[in-house]
RNA sequence: GCCGGGUUAGCUCAGUGGUAGAGCAACCGCCUUGUAAGCGGUAGGUCGUGGGUUCAAUCCCCACACCCGGCUCCA
């Protein structure tokens, strides 16, 4: 047989066949092909494995080509981006330890420790983002090589990092971190670009790395090691890659669009809320116009409450210790609450939670199956002792107000309850035009909870059914339950396709048998009810926050500060703009103007930059004739429009709202 | 809490070991204006707080507060 003469068929995603000379590769595919697509190729998926391009391919495998503008290329790119980051780190700083350096959404990082815990400043970077670019530009190949983990750990003698790695894979004690690494098994792949230069990775990654280029190194940050706080911080560079310049310059865009949506930014500029530094980290004050789109989110979450089956009630900010004893707080989630208040008469804490003072309320006397479901709600401020290093902005804040509920129903109700929950929530979320949903269900971390397996698997088995009733797709966060039941979390995805995790469904079976919760069933017996936690917006403050960026600052008139604003061409025509705006203030919307002292042109800019829904323009025609120019956010210019239309569409397009708030809007 | 970077006028940001500047906003005039910036003027800052070094600190050092990016954590 010669080689020459021999064959291979390999078969391709469309079910296609081609014949390439034996010893052909993945490259020589690619090639065969049609030179864009070999130019593009960055590795390669045989038989379902993904593999370098140099691979020879087997006679008879099904072969797709991984270009470098898929999800699946862009991570090889990025993956041998992050070698390319190492090698250049270990090159400057001699002595530099290398732990992992994944790709990641939209990038990679690499995390290193350097010699005598010294650190990155900004600075380095573009020391380092130099000396990748010679890297880059060298050629160097990406050899693999494979070899026992015996000898992998004399290759790294001097990497304690990368022997952790195969010893833990070795011992099977891998998890996730480990993945992109090393494959499990004995036997562990390095991919070598120079002499001295190698590192230990599974793979795939592209030929050389001339292939790579289009990247950014963007931020150094602390990072502990296995995400262990008691273990080393390392030194984490962040960067991100792509397969052309203009995808990456598409990303910067991207990320600067986001950064112009910054809740805080637009905060800052509309006049929302703040931050005072006299008032402490995480706790915010609300502006009159932060103030009066929060009240109408509140007033709206009120009223689908109140029509929805629901009871208001009230509870006060601060509780005495016995009553977090008794809940449970002061033992699970003591880390997470302000510390106690000493008085003459006991020690206080502020609540972290609203749930033990429900509690109290339906304790307070005895209750029948027939009050069942029984459902409270309340808007109910809580403080939470948030480290110092996680706050951020509203999204996670120290003081905050959740839109909660707590509902006690017997356990045959608790599947229907979960699943006529599940419409309401979605319900509330469509209102502020959230259309994309993700659910978790989070179940038991058996070292950090309390109950039986057996009601465990019960409010699982009640949650995942009415997940399923739904048909929506979910996924499962194992132990990742609170301590005292499983739940399902809801994330959105923002206007511009952002995640966001807001709403929370959970189980309690801990707190009714903590406080003794009872109630009188049909059978004249007593039992003990199921209690379901429940958050819509999840807090208000987070959701407000949440909101402010999926708008952009562009609240729909219905939650517009200010909805309307009148100008007068000339102060000739103020009287008649006032007389507008007092006609549609009467009806309850947010309406106003401002005086001709300034250029017309320039006072429409302010309003726009405002963001107000729409700017109505009167001069001589409009006086003499009732009518107005309508310039809309967003939209065109419509001139003589009768006023009286105008407010018609104003009363149709904020009509849901209007009857709940009993404010137009 | 940990690592890194910050804090100068209401906002966005320059700047210097010898007690500070721009643009926008504000205020006052002039202009009376038809759909995103008319012109001129005035006022506004103990340079985050407290210590230290120095003849002299907004600038250099230390501590603290707060903010930003991550880690950990989380509504």
């Amino acid at each position: 047989m010669t080689a020459s003469a021999a064959t291979i068929d390999v078969s391709l995603p469309d079910g296609s066949v081609r014949t390439l000379p034996q010893g052909s590769t993945g490259l020589d595919l690619a090639k065969s092909i049609g030179s864009r697509l070999a130019k593009a190729a960055v590795a390669t998926v045989i038989n379902g494995a993904e593999s370098d391009l140099g691979i020879q391919l087997p006679s008879g495998a099904v072969v797709a080509i991984i270009t470098s503008d898929s999800d699946a290329g862009r991570h090889v790119l990025r993956h041998s981006t992050a070698h390319v980051l190492a090698q250049a780190v270990l090159q400057l700083y001699p002595g530099a330890k290398f732990s992992i350096g994944p790709a990641i959404e939209d990038g990679f990082y690499y995390d290193f420790d350097l010699p005598g815990a010294a650190t990155f400043s900004d600075d380095d970077l573009s020391k380092i983002d130099s000396k990748m670019r010679e890297i880059i530009k060298a050629g160097q190949p990406f050899v693999r090589s494979e070899m026992s983990s015996a000898d992998a750990l004399k290759l790294f003698v001097d990497q304690p990092y990368k022997c952790e790695i195969i010893e833990r894979v070795t011992t099977g004690a891998a998890d996730g971190t480990d993945v992109s690494e090393v494959q499990a098994g004995d036997v562990v792949s390095v991919y070598r670009n120079t002499e001295t230069f190698v590192d230990l990775c599974r793979g795939p990654h592209v030929a050389t790395t001339s292939a790579l280029g289009h990247f950014a190194l963007m931020k150094v940050a602390g990072a502990y090691w296995r995400g262990n706080e008691k273990g080393p911080m390392l030194q984490r560079i962040y960067g991100t890659a792509w397969e052309s310049k203009s995808a990456l310059d598409e990303h910067i865009t991207r990320l600067a669009e986001a950064e112009k949506r910054d809740h805080r930014k637009l905060a800052v500029e509309m006049d929302l809320l703040s931050f005072p530094q006299e008032l402490g980290g995480g706790l915010a004050v609300w502006h009159p116009k932060g103030a009066i789109i929060r009240k109408l989110m509140e007033d709206y979450s009120r009223h689908r409450h109140q029509t929805g089956g629901y009871q208001f009630v009230f509870t006060p900010h601060i509780a005495n210790a016995e009553l977090f004893e008794t809940s449970g707080h002061l033992h699970f989630y003591k880390d997470g609450m302000y510390p106690p208040m000493e008085m003459d008469n006991g020690t206080y804490y502020p609540k972290p939670m609203n749930c033990p003072m429900h509690c109290l309320i339906y304790r307070d006397r005895q209750r029948s199956y027939r009050e069942l479901p029984l459902r409270l709600f309340e808007l109910g401020t809580v403080y939470r002792y948030e480290r110092a290093g996680t706050l951020h902005g509203l999204l996670r804040i120290r003081g905050f107000t959740q839109d909660d509920s707590h509902i006690f129903c017997t356990e045959d109700q608790m599947a229907d309850e979960i699943t006529s929950l599940l419409d309401f929530v979605l319900s509330v979320l469509r209102q502020f035009g959230f259309e994309d949903f993700e659910f978790k269900l989070s179940t038991r971390d058996p070292d950090k909870s309390v109950g039986t397996d057996e009601i465990w698997g019960k409010a699982t088995t009640a949650l995942r059914e009415a997940l399923e009733r739904h048909g929506v797709q979910y996924s499962v966060k194992e132990g990742d339950a609170a301590f005292y039941g499983p739940k399902i979390d809801i994330d959105v995805r923002d206007a511009i396709g952002r995640k966001w995790q807001l709403s929370t469904i959970q189980c309690d079976f801990n707190l009714p048998e903590r406080f003794g919760l009872e109630y009188i069933g049909a059978d004249n017996a007593r039992h003990r009810p199921i209690m379901l936690h429940r958050a819509l917006f999840g807090s208000v403050e987070r959701f407000f926050g949440v909101l402010l960026e999926h708008y952009g600052g562009a609240f729909p008139t219905w939650l517009a500060p200010v909805q309307v604003r009148v100008l007068a061409v000339t102060s000739g025509h103020e009287a008649y703009a006032q007389s507008l705006v007092d006609q549609l203030v009467a009806e309850g919307f947010r309406v106003d103007t401002s005086t001709a002292d300034e250029q017309l042109g320039k006072r429409i800019r302010s309003a726009k930059l405002e963001r107000i829904p729409y700017v109505l323009v009167v001069g001589d025609d409009d006086v003499a004739h009732q009518t107005v120019g309508v310039n809309p956010r967003g939209g065109e210019v419509v001139r003589d429009v009768k006023f009286s239309a105008f407010a018609e569409q104003l009363r149709v397009e904020t009509q849901s709202a209007a009857n709940i708030s009993g404010l137009r809007g």
